[in-house]
DNA sequence: TTCCTTATTGAGAATGAGTCTCACAGGTAA
DNA sequence: TTACCTGTGAGACTCATTCTCAATAAGGAA
């Protein structure tokens, strides 16, 4: 499984790569908890544990781990990237609250079937989807 | 109307800005065609009809544009803004062709009311929303 | 019309996320 | 140990977008 503490060795060796003190400390520190954050968060937890990695092998590494689905990748559309660990690699989408910033994960099976239906409506199957719902709260 | 041609100088006035060629010219430029262009794209078309404006006004006046609902901005993931006349105004999501980079729109009523059935079992309401598919051609 | 005050503009510098370069460090194999 | 080769850190670079500021042009007043 992706989230055990040996699989990163797995992929490294399948891709031919080396396993690295800097690679292991970044996959522990995304996986460290379950939130959505930019390269550059990452990189000062990292820090802050008293590890000395750079921002290029951050980047480097972050690469490899997205391409290995060890980590997901999202553009909420603030001119950065953030990324999530997945865990147990359920699939889920984001609502965002503009008041406060929360970020809530949902996931709802009829909108996944419906949107392959309108795909195929056009004569397309959907590789990847984008769901986002910035939301406010309901007025009590 | 949004889409008539003397709506520019209403919503310039109701902002307090001054009408100048540089505004109706970038204006008439993203009107001129239903394409989800750049602003380096609609920066040159605008300078090869022999218009000379600045990239900085360029950014400046979409940015006027886009809050008064003349432009949609949209963020396909590429590392820039792409703009559309909102011409109609209709609501419609993107269907982003993986293998021809076609974008193709579509609107599904039902997708809209599940998202907003969604919000509301987590306690929001939908403010505004990102649908993007990423397709390919199905096997014929 | 001309004048006057201010908003707007163009050119290019600045910004910021992400990528690239390259000399050096550290593993690996014989 | 040597020879080789991948990985890394520091900082240069890229590219879209924003900012700065001196020059220009709206547009209201007279
Ligand atoms: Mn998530
Ligand atoms: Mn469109
Ligand atoms: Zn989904
Ligand atoms: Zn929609």
């Amino acid at each position: 499984m992706n989230q055990s503490n040996g699989a990163l060795k797995d992929i490294l060796r399948k891709e031919g790569l080396r396993y690295t003190n800097q690679r292991q400390s970044i996959w522990d520190e995304i996986r460290s908890n379950h939130d959505h954050r930019d390269a550059e968060d990452i990189y000062i937890s990292i820090r802050n544990n008293g590890v000395n990695v750079s921002r290029a092998t951050v980047y480097r590494t972050i690469d490899v781990l997205v391409k290995n689905r060890f980590v997901r990748k999202m553009d909420l559309g603030e001119g950065r990237f953030r990324y999530e660990p997945r865990l147990d690699d359920k699939h889920h989408d984001h609502m965002v609250c503009e008041e406060t910033g929360d970020i809530i994960e949902y996931f709802n099976q009829e909108l996944e079937d419906l949107q392959e239906k309108i795909a195929n409506e056009f004569g397309y199957t959907v590789v990847r989807h984008v769901h986002q719902l910035f939301v406010k709260p309901l007025k009590k």
